[in-house]
DNA sequence: CTGTATCCCGCTAGATACTG
DNA sequence: CAGTATCTAGCGGGATACAG
């Protein structure tokens, strides 16, 4: 399939839409993204994803991890040591996503200085 | 530069890692990115916007194009007719984001099943 | 047709305290 | 260290009414 092949609401694809709405709201929300950029270069235990992940709290890191890991995207690994260690890395689909991620997370990166200009030209309007 | 210079919250890029994360809420928010899909083709009146893009508000559909015009994503037109005639379209820099964002909308498509089946065996267990 | 203005509900997510 | 539980404020966003 092709890109022109995604219409978005096309009446008799309802069911394909609400899909593709589902799953960039997954990915679309406030943290998903940066855990997935912060996991591409192998396993990271939790603390060390606090740390990574500027202004994120405990709980929604976990939360957020808990959907990655129920949607496939997450592996979460468990040492029983004391005190445990868990390590979360992505799992070889959500590996498959690391790579439009990084096309947006790339693109962000080049456009910051184009968006800041325009937002002050339109601000001064 | 690569993505492996892409490190997110780096002590010293903090200020470039705020930008990005900035950048990337804009476009990780409710709609922004399906209004740029519905516009890849060219340009779309309000109300063709508002119809195929399922679900979402006249206000909403209001504020997230004046904040993709405000970022210079996307380019007003008013034509002052009667009634008048609004036309809403990707700029140059707003074309430059339609690749990452179609490649995660492409990977969002493909994905379905094995996202799907993920959620059911998780929930399960 | 293309908006703006207001009201207001519900959920997101931060803060804090506690546990194995 | 890696969580869970609870409480709560703020705001995103829907509904509605109105305007140019």
């Amino acid at each position: 399939m092709t890109l022109s092949d995604i219409d978005f609401p096309t009446p008799s694809k309802g069911d394909d839409c609400r899909m593709v709405r589902e799953i960039l709201d997954l990915v679309g929300d406030k943290w998903s993204l940066y855990i997935i950029a912060t996991l591409k270069d192998g396993p990271v235990r939790f603390n060390e994803l606090r740390r990574r992940i500027d202004g994120i709290s405990q709980r929604m890191l976990t939360i957020t991890l808990r959907g990655l890991e129920r949607d496939g995207l997450v592996k979460r690994t468990l040492f029983p040591t004391i005190p445990p260690r868990v390590d979360y890395e992505l799992t070889e689909v959500g590996r498959t996503l690391l790579a439009p991620v990084m096309g947006l997370v790339t693109w962000a990166y080049a456009s910051q200085e184009n968006i800041q200009d325009a937002r002050v030209r339109y601000d001064a309007s």
